[in-house]
RNA sequence: CGGGGCGUAGCUCAGCUUGGUAGAGCACCCGCUUUGGGAGCGGGAGGCCGCAGGUUCGAAUCCUGUCGCCCCGACCA
């Protein structure tokens, strides 16, 4: 059956919604496709689901292709199982939690890992029942502190969430790989650009994980890329370190007064007028050393303070010191953390000093010392020297100070070399559209989920978690291809395939119309039929906006036998027979 | 959680400074005209002016409180 535009439960927008920022929202409001409920929270009208439909189609079946079975749990919970990962309390507010008239609690999912596993574990006991991998496309919920952006970032959105469970580590890499794969293939199906990056594996634990960004302007997370291919999130780049260098011949460690250099600016224009280089190269920011005191929060409430060395023109990048500390939480030092620390002179921190090393295991005040890879045995530094209003020159790694460890936590800038070797990077903001992790044995673990082995003996199962975000996907897919005239589908996600718009008061051109919507149907195409008795500039500015990527004018020329096929992405029009059009579109859309 | 902005018709907004009984455009309904780029004219329907309290003869407008929403940041997979 066609559908008729005269009946189809659509008003399109003159205006844009004054709530909308980014593109897509606009437009997937402007033009019917979707309604705000609540913040972060959406109703699905005809044209929206059926784009929708067609994403989750298209993900199914890569899905079954890499022998992923479907299955479908609540949305709805109970406690228990995130209970027992401990991700009831880890998720805090972010999650959306509920009582029942028992008053016992339930939780809306952000996520399925827990229930996933408990399944498994009551259905399977043999490593014959492994490898498997199950998934679902259902909705999530979670409670953002700030929704945006529309779809982008709600608070309910679908999700294709699938599961992997292996014997052993070698089975668990190879499910991987097919998911990883199949993702491929998905976004190759959708035309989305994407760039896959490693991802730090955080809350879900775990050892290896990538993430599948959409690189956009108005995307949330900054990535690293080089053009020899490397790409990786933030807080995963890791730093290529220099050549150590040889402790001969440095000259020793000297103090020098530095009154009045708050800032590392201050600092190296007075070392460039009291203490120049005997090469008469200035000082610059890099030769400087920069201690950040932070504070550690861990998990058992326990705070510990830890100093973090980065070549002085760097500054810290908290996310990536989230990263490294996780699950700890990182702040800056309080002043109530350096009084109770009196060995850190605030504004004058160093490793060493002219009484011996301070920071790390073997200094004076005992506090953790991590540094920037790039701080290598031999290189010398100016830094602070642990006295009110002085600082020290050729303070030299590995001779004057031992760091306790390396610590990934400067930030990264345009044109750092990539860890591979393949060039320098730049940086590019995305967004998240999908995630594949291996999580190891952490679930397993935690809710019991072993399997006998062949030698009869009891083991973990390892899993991992593969998650696409299908109402983002579709959100992206709407914000990459929209123009100035409204949305522009692409033909394997368009809500119909062909919009025959019928334009005139003559009778003949609506059956016209009609009659190349039904003949299209027969050939297997989604047809919308535009019998609206409204002006033809109504009906060509919603077929823009709408964004169906044929249709199909069925208007003036009539009279002559013809009618005229617009193709929404590139504006081409072109005046065809009315008598050959069906053969013509419907060869344009098997093509 | 911090900062900023906004709540008036289905949508986009004016009115508020200076209190006097509710407005425009779009959308919707009826009639006539119009029919290749969001048509014209005429006639309609549609409002708890976010909510509560206060001031006042009288509050969309002034005061107090409260709720909500949007944006930036923090946070977050």
């Amino acid at each position: 059956m066609v559908t008729r535009m005269s009946r189809l439960f659509l008003r399109t927008l003159r205006e844009d919604p004054a709530d909308a920022e980014v593109i897509s929202h606009k437009l997937l409001v402007r033009a019917g496709y979707v309604r705000r409920q609540a913040p972060g929270v959406f109703a699905w009208l005809p044209l929206g689901l059926r784009v929708k439909a067609r994403i989750e189609a298209i993900v199914r079946e890569e899905m079954e292709a890499a022998g992923a079975q479907e299955v479908h749990f609540p949305a709805l919970l109970p406690r228990e199982p995130y209970e027992l990962t401990g991700r009831w309390t880890e998720y805090g507010d972010g999650i959306f939690t509920l009582k029942d008239r028992k008053d016992a609690d339930y939780l809306l999912a952000p996520t399925h890992e827990e229930v996933f596993t408990l399944l498994v574990k009551d259905l399977y006991s043999s490593y014959k029942d492994l490898p498997l991998t199950i998934f679902q496309i259902q909705d999530k919920y979670r409670d953002e502190a700030r929704p945006r952006a529309g779809l982008l970032r709600g608070r309910e959105f679908t999700m294709k969430d699938a599961y992997s469970f292996d014997v052993d580590d070698e089975g668990q890499a190879a499910s991987y790989q097919l998911q990883r794969d199949a993702y491929e293939r998905i976004f190759a199906r959708l035309g989305l650009d994407y760039a896959i990056v490693s991802a730090h594996a955080g809350a879900m634990g775990g050892s290896r994980s990538e993430e599948f960004l959409h690189p956009t302007a108005i995307g949330e997370d900054t990535f690293v890329r080089s053009a020899g291919g490397y790409a990786a999130n933030v807080e995963a780049f890791r730093t290529l370190p220099p050549a150590e260098r040889p402790l001969d011949g440095v000259p020793a460690a000297e103090v020098f007064d530095s009154p009045d250099t708050p800032t590392i600016a201050t600092l190296v224009a007075l070392a460039n007028e009291r203490v120049p280089r005997e090469s008469g190269e200035p000082w610059t920011a890099a030769d400087t050393l920069k201690n950040v005191v932070l504070a550690l929060t861990h998990p058992d409430g326990a705070r510990e303070l830890v100093v973090v060395g980065v070549p002085g023109d760097r500054d810290v990048d908290m996310k990536r010191a989230e990263a490294v500390f996780y699950p700890a939480d990182v702040d800056a030092a309080t002043d109530e953390d350096f009084a109770a620390n009196p060995g850190l002179v605030k504004g004058y921190i160093g490793p060493w000093s002219a009484a011996g090393p301070v920071l790390g295991d073997a200094g004076s005040t005992g506090v953790r010392y991590l540094v920037d890879p790039r701080i290598v045995t031999g290189t010398q530094w100016i830094t602070g020297a642990n006295e009110p209003g002085r600082h020290a020159r050729f303070v030299t790694a590995g001779r004057d100070f031992v760091p306790d460890g390396t610590a990934e936590v400067a930030e990264v800038r345009p044109g750092d070399p990539a860890p591979d070797g393949s060039g320098p990077v730049e940086l590019a903001r995305g967004v998240e559209m999908a995630h594949v992790f291996a999580l190891g044995r952490k679930f397993a673990d935690a809710l019991g989920l072993k399997v006998l082995d062949p030698n009869g003996k009891l083991v973990t199962v390892t899993m991992g978690s593969y998650g696409v975000g299908v109402t983002r996907v579709l959100a992206l897919i709407a914000e990459q291809g929209a123009d100035d005239k409204g949305l522009v589908w692409p033909r394997s996600v368009a809500p119909f395939d062909v919009l025959v718009v019928a334009t005139g008061k003559d009778e003949a051109v609506f059956e016209e119309a009609e009659r190349i919507g039904r003949e299209l149907e027969q050939r297997g195409a989604d047809v919308l039929v535009d019998d609206r008795r409204v002006s033809p500039g109504v009906k060509f500015k919603d077929a823009e906006l709408i964004g169906v990527p044929t249709v199909v004018v069925v208007g003036k020329g009539l009279t002559e036998g013809v009618v005229e096929v617009w193709d929404r992405a590139s504006g081409d029009r072109s005046t065809v027979p009315a008598s050959t059009v069906v053969d013509e579109v419907a060869a344009v859309l098997t093509a």
